[in-house]
DNA sequence: ATTATCTATAGATCTATAGATAATGC
DNA sequence: ATTATCTATAGATCTATAGATAATGC
Protein backbone atom coordinates (compact mmCIF):
# COMPACT_ATOMS: atom_id res chain seq x y z
CA UNK A 1 0.00 0.00 0.00
CA UNK A 2 1.54 3.26 -1.39
CA UNK A 3 1.55 6.17 1.18
CA UNK A 4 2.03 9.91 0.11
CA UNK A 5 5.29 11.57 0.91
CA UNK A 6 4.24 13.41 3.26
CA UNK A 7 2.95 10.68 5.10
CA UNK A 8 6.21 8.24 4.45
CA UNK A 9 8.45 10.98 5.92
CA UNK A 10 6.04 11.09 9.51
CA UNK A 11 6.04 7.22 8.82
CA UNK A 12 10.15 7.61 9.29
CA UNK A 13 9.92 9.99 11.99
CA UNK A 14 7.26 7.74 13.51
CA UNK A 15 10.28 4.99 13.48
CA UNK A 16 12.90 6.91 15.08
CA UNK A 17 10.92 8.28 17.60
CA UNK A 18 9.90 4.91 19.06
CA UNK A 19 13.04 3.55 18.31
CA UNK A 20 14.88 6.36 20.62
CA UNK A 21 12.30 5.29 23.40
CA UNK A 22 12.81 1.75 23.13
CA UNK A 23 16.31 1.55 22.64
CA UNK A 24 16.90 3.62 25.93
CA UNK A 25 14.73 1.82 27.60
CA UNK A 26 16.01 -1.35 26.81
CA UNK A 27 19.23 -1.58 24.81
CA UNK A 28 19.89 -1.60 21.63
CA UNK A 29 20.10 -5.95 21.43
CA UNK A 30 17.00 -6.06 23.29
CA UNK A 31 15.14 -3.96 21.09
CA UNK A 32 13.92 -6.00 17.71
CA UNK A 33 13.24 -4.09 14.58
CA UNK A 34 9.53 -6.01 14.36
CA UNK A 35 9.17 -4.47 17.98
CA UNK A 36 9.97 -0.95 16.77
CA UNK A 37 7.67 -1.17 14.04
CA UNK A 38 5.03 -2.62 15.68
CA UNK A 39 5.17 0.29 18.32
CA UNK A 40 5.14 3.06 15.35
CA UNK A 41 2.12 1.22 13.68
CA UNK A 42 3.74 -0.53 10.98
CA UNK A 43 5.10 -4.21 9.80
CA UNK A 44 8.23 -5.59 10.16
CA UNK A 45 9.13 -6.07 6.57
CA UNK A 46 8.41 -1.61 6.05
CA UNK A 47 11.49 -1.05 7.74
CA UNK A 48 13.85 -1.98 5.20
CA UNK A 49 12.61 1.03 3.26
CA UNK A 50 13.00 3.68 5.49
CA UNK A 51 16.53 2.03 7.02
CA UNK A 52 19.41 -0.32 5.35
CA UNK A 53 19.82 -2.03 8.95
CA UNK A 54 19.13 -1.98 12.41
CA UNK A 55 22.59 -0.41 12.95
CA UNK A 56 21.60 2.41 10.68
CA UNK A 57 18.92 3.34 12.76
CA UNK A 58 21.41 2.81 15.37
CA UNK A 59 23.04 5.46 14.37
CA UNK A 60 20.54 7.95 13.33
CA UNK A 61 18.77 7.47 16.26
CA UNK A 62 22.02 8.01 18.65
CA UNK A 63 23.35 11.27 16.61
CA UNK A 64 19.30 12.83 17.08
CA UNK A 65 19.33 12.00 20.81
CA UNK A 66 22.88 12.94 21.45
CA UNK A 67 22.22 16.30 19.45
CA UNK A 68 18.70 16.95 21.44
CA UNK A 69 20.93 16.28 24.83
CA UNK A 70 23.09 19.23 23.69
CA UNK A 71 20.72 21.28 22.88
CA UNK A 72 18.58 20.70 25.93
CA UNK A 73 21.68 21.59 28.30
CA UNK A 74 21.91 24.55 26.42
CA UNK A 75 18.98 25.86 26.79
CA UNK A 76 19.04 25.30 30.30
CA UNK A 77 22.07 27.15 31.23
CA UNK A 78 20.80 29.94 29.01
CA UNK A 79 18.07 30.25 30.66
CA UNK A 80 19.39 30.29 34.10
CA UNK A 81 22.07 32.63 33.49
CA UNK A 82 22.85 32.86 37.32
CA UNK A 83 23.08 29.58 38.46
CA UNK A 84 23.23 27.42 35.10
CA UNK A 85 25.40 25.22 37.11
CA UNK A 86 22.83 24.96 39.91
CA UNK A 87 19.83 24.41 36.46
CA UNK A 88 21.51 21.62 34.70
CA UNK A 89 22.22 19.47 37.99
CA UNK A 90 18.61 19.91 38.99
CA UNK A 91 17.60 18.85 35.86
CA UNK A 92 20.08 15.69 35.35
CA UNK A 93 20.16 14.55 38.58
CA UNK A 94 16.53 14.45 39.47
CA UNK A 95 14.18 11.62 40.00
CA UNK A 96 12.52 12.05 36.62
CA UNK A 97 16.03 11.27 34.88
CA UNK A 98 16.20 7.82 36.90
CA UNK A 99 12.74 7.24 36.59
CA UNK A 100 12.21 7.58 32.84
CA UNK A 101 14.97 6.12 30.93
CA UNK A 102 13.22 6.71 27.65
CA UNK A 103 13.18 10.13 27.78
CA UNK A 104 16.45 10.91 29.01
CA UNK A 105 19.60 11.01 28.36
CA UNK A 106 20.98 8.48 25.83
CA UNK A 107 24.38 8.17 27.79
CA UNK A 108 22.95 7.60 30.97
CA UNK A 109 20.88 4.63 28.99
CA UNK A 110 23.52 3.42 26.47
CA UNK A 111 27.38 4.28 27.39
CA UNK A 112 28.37 0.91 28.59
CA UNK A 113 26.64 -1.15 25.61
CA UNK A 114 28.46 1.35 23.17
CA UNK A 115 31.88 1.06 24.53
CA UNK A 116 31.71 -2.78 24.07
CA UNK A 117 31.06 -1.83 20.42
CA UNK A 118 33.05 -0.40 17.62
CA UNK A 119 32.36 1.72 14.59
CA UNK A 120 29.91 5.20 14.19
CA UNK A 121 27.97 4.51 16.92
CA UNK A 122 30.93 4.83 19.02
CA UNK A 123 32.01 7.32 17.46
CA UNK A 124 28.91 9.38 17.95
CA UNK A 125 28.95 8.60 21.76
CA UNK A 126 32.88 9.89 21.76
CA UNK A 127 32.25 12.69 20.16
CA UNK A 128 28.89 13.61 22.41
CA UNK A 129 30.55 13.08 25.81
CA UNK A 130 33.63 15.31 24.13
CA UNK A 131 31.17 18.22 23.74
CA UNK A 132 29.51 17.32 27.61
CA UNK A 133 32.72 18.14 28.79
CA UNK A 134 33.13 21.29 26.72
CA UNK A 135 30.07 22.54 28.54
CA UNK A 136 30.70 21.32 31.54
CA UNK A 137 33.88 23.27 31.93
CA UNK A 138 32.46 26.66 30.64
CA UNK A 139 29.88 26.66 33.48
CA UNK A 140 31.83 25.10 36.34
CA UNK A 141 33.39 27.04 38.89
CA UNK A 142 37.43 27.20 38.68
CA UNK A 143 40.39 30.08 38.97
CA UNK A 144 42.14 28.86 35.69
CA UNK A 145 40.64 27.17 32.59
CA UNK A 146 42.79 23.86 33.60
CA UNK A 147 40.83 23.63 36.53
CA UNK A 148 37.61 24.54 35.13
CA UNK A 149 38.20 21.70 32.40
CA UNK A 150 39.27 19.39 35.06
CA UNK A 151 36.01 20.17 36.88
CA UNK A 152 34.54 19.31 33.61
CA UNK A 153 35.52 15.62 33.75
CA UNK A 154 34.81 15.26 37.44
CA UNK A 155 31.53 16.83 37.18
CA UNK A 156 30.41 14.44 33.91
CA UNK A 157 32.07 11.98 36.02
CA UNK A 158 29.95 12.09 38.60
CA UNK A 159 26.48 13.33 37.24
CA UNK A 160 26.47 10.21 35.21
CA UNK A 161 27.56 8.17 37.64
CA UNK A 162 24.53 8.88 40.03
CA UNK A 163 22.09 8.16 37.24
CA UNK A 164 23.05 5.30 36.42
CA UNK A 165 23.51 3.90 39.97
CA UNK A 166 20.81 5.84 40.95
CA UNK A 167 18.54 3.51 38.55
CA UNK A 168 20.72 0.05 39.56
CA UNK A 169 19.58 0.09 43.44
CA UNK A 170 16.15 -0.94 43.99
CA UNK A 171 15.42 1.26 47.41
CA UNK A 172 13.95 4.51 46.49
CA UNK A 173 16.41 5.09 49.14
CA UNK A 174 19.32 4.18 48.17
CA UNK A 175 18.48 5.99 44.84
CA UNK A 176 17.34 9.01 46.40
CA UNK A 177 20.58 9.35 47.99
CA UNK A 178 23.03 8.50 44.77
CA UNK A 179 21.10 11.29 43.19
CA UNK A 180 20.66 13.91 45.58
CA UNK A 181 23.80 13.78 47.23
CA UNK A 182 25.48 13.67 44.00
CA UNK A 183 23.59 17.12 43.31
CA UNK A 184 24.60 18.58 46.31
CA UNK A 185 28.19 17.80 46.18
CA UNK A 186 28.56 19.06 42.74
CA UNK A 187 26.46 22.49 43.25
CA UNK A 188 28.98 25.39 43.69
CA UNK A 189 27.36 26.71 46.78
CA UNK A 190 29.09 23.96 48.63
CA UNK A 191 32.68 23.73 46.82
CA UNK B 1 32.44 -39.06 28.17
CA UNK B 2 31.73 -39.44 32.02
CA UNK B 3 34.30 -37.48 34.20
CA UNK B 4 35.12 -37.99 38.33
CA UNK B 5 33.58 -35.84 40.60
CA UNK B 6 36.54 -33.78 41.21
CA UNK B 7 36.70 -33.30 37.21
CA UNK B 8 33.26 -32.10 37.16
CA UNK B 9 33.65 -29.51 40.03
CA UNK B 10 36.82 -28.40 38.20
CA UNK B 11 34.81 -28.08 34.48
CA UNK B 12 32.16 -26.25 36.70
CA UNK B 13 34.64 -23.54 38.30
CA UNK B 14 36.26 -23.44 34.58
CA UNK B 15 32.67 -22.47 33.44
CA UNK B 16 31.98 -20.09 36.36
CA UNK B 17 35.53 -18.03 35.03
CA UNK B 18 35.25 -17.80 31.47
CA UNK B 19 31.49 -17.08 31.91
CA UNK B 20 32.77 -14.39 33.96
CA UNK B 21 35.56 -12.98 31.83
CA UNK B 22 32.99 -12.74 29.05
CA UNK B 23 29.94 -11.56 30.82
CA UNK B 24 32.07 -8.43 31.95
CA UNK B 25 33.62 -8.12 28.39
CA UNK B 26 30.81 -8.53 26.31
CA UNK B 27 27.60 -8.59 28.62
CA UNK B 28 25.32 -11.37 29.73
CA UNK B 29 22.83 -11.46 26.61
CA UNK B 30 25.43 -11.00 23.98
CA UNK B 31 27.69 -13.91 25.40
CA UNK B 32 26.01 -16.93 24.09
CA UNK B 33 26.23 -20.13 26.58
CA UNK B 34 27.56 -22.39 23.04
CA UNK B 35 30.21 -19.26 23.43
CA UNK B 36 30.96 -19.86 26.74
CA UNK B 37 31.40 -23.67 26.75
CA UNK B 38 33.65 -23.20 23.98
CA UNK B 39 35.75 -21.18 26.35
CA UNK B 40 35.86 -23.90 28.74
CA UNK B 41 36.89 -26.80 26.18
CA UNK B 42 33.70 -27.96 26.89
CA UNK B 43 30.87 -28.67 24.05
CA UNK B 44 27.66 -26.54 24.22
CA UNK B 45 25.02 -29.42 25.81
CA UNK B 46 27.19 -30.40 28.38
CA UNK B 47 26.28 -26.85 29.98
CA UNK B 48 22.76 -28.22 31.46
CA UNK B 49 24.37 -31.13 33.57
CA UNK B 50 26.35 -27.97 35.68
CA UNK B 51 23.43 -25.33 35.37
CA UNK B 52 19.90 -25.42 34.93
CA UNK B 53 19.36 -21.60 32.42
CA UNK B 54 21.74 -19.40 31.42
CA UNK B 55 19.64 -17.11 34.04
CA UNK B 56 21.36 -19.40 36.72
CA UNK B 57 24.46 -19.14 35.61
CA UNK B 58 24.64 -15.26 35.32
CA UNK B 59 23.40 -15.07 39.12
CA UNK B 60 25.96 -17.27 40.25
CA UNK B 61 28.65 -15.70 38.46
CA UNK B 62 27.73 -12.42 39.60
CA UNK B 63 27.44 -13.87 43.26
CA UNK B 64 31.03 -14.78 42.99
CA UNK B 65 32.05 -11.27 40.85
CA UNK B 66 30.44 -9.44 43.40
CA UNK B 67 31.87 -11.02 46.77
CA UNK B 68 35.44 -10.90 45.05
CA UNK B 69 35.15 -7.13 44.54
CA UNK B 70 34.31 -6.42 48.70
CA UNK B 71 36.96 -8.68 49.42
CA UNK B 72 39.57 -7.29 46.92
CA UNK B 73 38.70 -3.66 48.58
CA UNK B 74 39.06 -4.88 51.94
CA UNK B 75 42.16 -6.33 51.10
CA UNK B 76 43.52 -3.09 49.66
CA UNK B 77 41.59 -1.21 52.06
CA UNK B 78 43.81 -2.87 55.08
CA UNK B 79 47.03 -3.11 53.22
CA UNK B 80 47.35 0.55 53.21
CA UNK B 81 45.98 1.80 56.72
CA UNK B 82 47.59 5.09 56.43
CA UNK B 83 45.80 5.76 53.23
CA UNK B 84 43.18 3.86 52.51
CA UNK B 85 41.28 5.91 50.24
CA UNK B 86 44.18 6.59 48.13
CA UNK B 87 45.44 3.07 47.71
CA UNK B 88 41.88 2.24 46.66
CA UNK B 89 41.45 4.78 44.51
CA UNK B 90 44.42 3.98 42.75
CA UNK B 91 43.29 0.41 42.39
CA UNK B 92 39.98 1.08 41.22
CA UNK B 93 40.60 4.14 38.69
CA UNK B 94 43.49 2.93 36.67
CA UNK B 95 44.66 2.13 33.37
CA UNK B 96 44.30 -1.53 34.21
CA UNK B 97 40.74 -1.38 34.88
CA UNK B 98 39.93 0.11 32.45
CA UNK B 99 41.26 -1.54 29.89
CA UNK B 100 40.88 -4.93 30.99
CA UNK B 101 37.10 -5.40 31.99
CA UNK B 102 37.00 -8.42 31.58
CA UNK B 103 39.17 -9.12 34.37
CA UNK B 104 37.80 -5.95 36.68
CA UNK B 105 34.47 -4.86 38.38
CA UNK B 106 31.91 -6.35 37.75
CA UNK B 107 30.21 -3.23 38.51
CA UNK B 108 31.72 -0.84 35.96
CA UNK B 109 31.02 -3.62 32.97
CA UNK B 110 27.25 -4.59 33.48
CA UNK B 111 25.12 -2.00 35.84
CA UNK B 112 23.27 -0.68 32.94
CA UNK B 113 22.07 -4.03 31.45
CA UNK B 114 21.34 -5.50 35.05
CA UNK B 115 19.23 -2.04 35.72
CA UNK B 116 16.97 -2.96 32.83
CA UNK B 117 15.99 -6.51 34.41
CA UNK B 118 14.61 -8.26 37.85
CA UNK B 119 14.87 -10.31 39.73
CA UNK B 120 18.15 -12.37 41.57
CA UNK B 121 20.70 -10.73 39.87
CA UNK B 122 19.14 -7.74 39.77
CA UNK B 123 19.02 -8.06 44.08
CA UNK B 124 22.66 -9.31 44.00
CA UNK B 125 24.02 -6.10 42.53
CA UNK B 126 21.66 -4.00 44.42
CA UNK B 127 23.08 -5.59 47.67
CA UNK B 128 26.53 -5.21 46.27
CA UNK B 129 26.33 -1.78 45.57
CA UNK B 130 25.01 -0.80 48.72
CA UNK B 131 27.86 -2.85 50.24
CA UNK B 132 30.49 -0.42 48.28
CA UNK B 133 28.94 2.26 50.15
CA UNK B 134 29.16 0.93 53.41
CA UNK B 135 33.04 0.38 52.98
CA UNK B 136 33.54 3.69 51.22
CA UNK B 137 31.65 5.48 54.33
CA UNK B 138 34.44 4.30 56.29
CA UNK B 139 37.44 5.39 54.75
CA UNK B 140 36.55 8.28 53.17
CA UNK B 141 37.07 11.83 54.91
CA UNK B 142 34.16 14.19 57.10
CA UNK B 143 33.47 15.37 60.86
CA UNK B 144 30.56 13.19 60.98
CA UNK B 145 29.16 10.02 60.45
CA UNK B 146 26.45 11.48 58.03
CA UNK B 147 29.09 13.47 55.96
CA UNK B 148 30.89 10.74 55.77
CA UNK B 149 27.87 8.42 54.65
CA UNK B 150 27.44 10.77 51.95
CA UNK B 151 30.81 10.69 50.93
CA UNK B 152 30.33 7.23 50.47
CA UNK B 153 27.04 7.54 47.81
CA UNK B 154 29.33 10.77 46.19
CA UNK B 155 32.49 8.73 45.44
CA UNK B 156 31.30 5.63 44.51
CA UNK B 157 28.86 7.53 41.81
CA UNK B 158 32.34 9.12 41.19
CA UNK B 159 34.85 6.37 40.82
CA UNK B 160 31.55 4.06 38.69
CA UNK B 161 31.17 6.90 36.15
CA UNK B 162 34.77 7.85 36.35
CA UNK B 163 35.53 3.95 34.65
CA UNK B 164 32.41 3.49 32.58
CA UNK B 165 33.41 7.06 30.51
CA UNK B 166 37.51 6.22 30.47
CA UNK B 167 35.99 3.06 28.48
CA UNK B 168 33.36 4.49 26.76
CA UNK B 169 35.70 7.32 24.72
CA UNK B 170 37.80 6.46 22.17
CA UNK B 171 40.66 8.63 22.57
CA UNK B 172 43.05 7.86 25.00
CA UNK B 173 43.57 11.62 25.97
CA UNK B 174 40.46 11.96 26.92
CA UNK B 175 40.08 8.66 29.09
CA UNK B 176 42.87 8.84 31.08
CA UNK B 177 41.14 12.81 31.63
CA UNK B 178 37.91 11.30 33.38
CA UNK B 179 40.65 8.65 34.95
CA UNK B 180 42.98 10.54 36.74
CA UNK B 181 41.71 13.82 36.87
CA UNK B 182 38.58 12.19 38.74
CA UNK B 183 41.31 10.26 40.84
CA UNK B 184 43.11 13.13 41.63
CA UNK B 185 39.80 15.32 42.75
CA UNK B 186 38.49 12.25 44.99
CA UNK B 187 41.36 11.82 47.09
CA UNK B 188 41.89 13.00 50.77
CA UNK B 189 44.76 15.06 50.13
CA UNK B 190 42.79 17.29 47.72
CA UNK B 191 39.79 17.86 50.17
C1' DA C 1 30.02 -35.31 28.41
C1' DT C 2 29.10 -35.48 23.48
C1' DT C 3 26.32 -35.07 19.57
C1' DA C 4 22.26 -34.23 17.19
C1' DT C 5 18.04 -32.06 17.31
C1' DC C 6 14.18 -28.95 18.51
C1' DT C 7 11.84 -24.55 18.95
C1' DA C 8 11.78 -19.77 19.01
C1' DT C 9 13.31 -15.59 17.41
C1' DA C 10 16.33 -12.37 15.25
C1' DG C 11 17.58 -9.53 11.11
C1' DA C 12 16.88 -9.38 6.46
C1' DT C 13 14.81 -10.30 1.76
C1' DC C 14 11.10 -10.98 -1.60
C1' DT C 15 6.61 -10.43 -4.03
C1' DA C 16 2.33 -8.46 -4.84
C1' DT C 17 -0.44 -4.59 -4.38
C1' DA C 18 -2.42 -0.16 -3.07
C1' DG C 19 -2.31 4.14 -4.24
C1' DA C 20 0.50 8.43 -4.83
C1' DT C 21 3.05 10.90 -8.41
C1' DA C 22 4.31 12.14 -13.09
C1' DA C 23 3.47 12.29 -17.88
C1' DT C 24 0.18 12.71 -21.34
C1' DG C 25 -3.85 14.28 -23.81
C1' DC C 26 -7.93 17.07 -24.42
C1' DA D 1 -8.77 14.11 -16.56
C1' DT D 2 -6.67 9.97 -17.99
C1' DT D 3 -2.99 6.81 -18.21
C1' DA D 4 1.32 5.02 -17.00
C1' DT D 5 4.76 4.62 -13.77
C1' DC D 6 6.76 4.52 -9.42
C1' DT D 7 7.25 3.17 -4.70
C1' DA D 8 6.06 2.31 0.30
C1' DT D 9 3.63 -1.11 2.40
C1' DA D 10 2.02 -5.73 4.06
C1' DG D 11 2.97 -10.09 4.87
C1' DA D 12 5.26 -14.29 3.78
C1' DT D 13 9.61 -16.28 3.72
C1' DC D 14 14.65 -17.10 4.30
C1' DT D 15 18.88 -17.84 6.97
C1' DA D 16 21.35 -17.77 11.07
C1' DT D 17 21.57 -18.30 15.76
C1' DA D 18 19.99 -18.58 20.41
C1' DG D 19 18.71 -21.47 24.53
C1' DA D 20 17.31 -25.81 25.63
C1' DT D 21 16.37 -30.95 25.30
C1' DA D 22 16.97 -35.86 24.04
C1' DA D 23 19.57 -39.68 22.71
C1' DT D 24 23.90 -41.77 22.91
C1' DG D 25 28.30 -43.37 24.74
C1' DC D 26 31.67 -44.45 28.19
Amino acid sequence: MRVSREKFAENREKILGVAGVLFREKGFESTGVAEIMKAAGLTHGGFYGHFQSKEDLALEVSRALIERVKIRWNEIITSAPNAPLDALLNHYLSRCSVDDPGGSCVFASLVQEVSRSQGAVRSTFNDGLSALVDILSEIVPGDSAQERRAKGFTTLSAMMGAVILARAVESRELSDNFLFTTRDALSPAKS
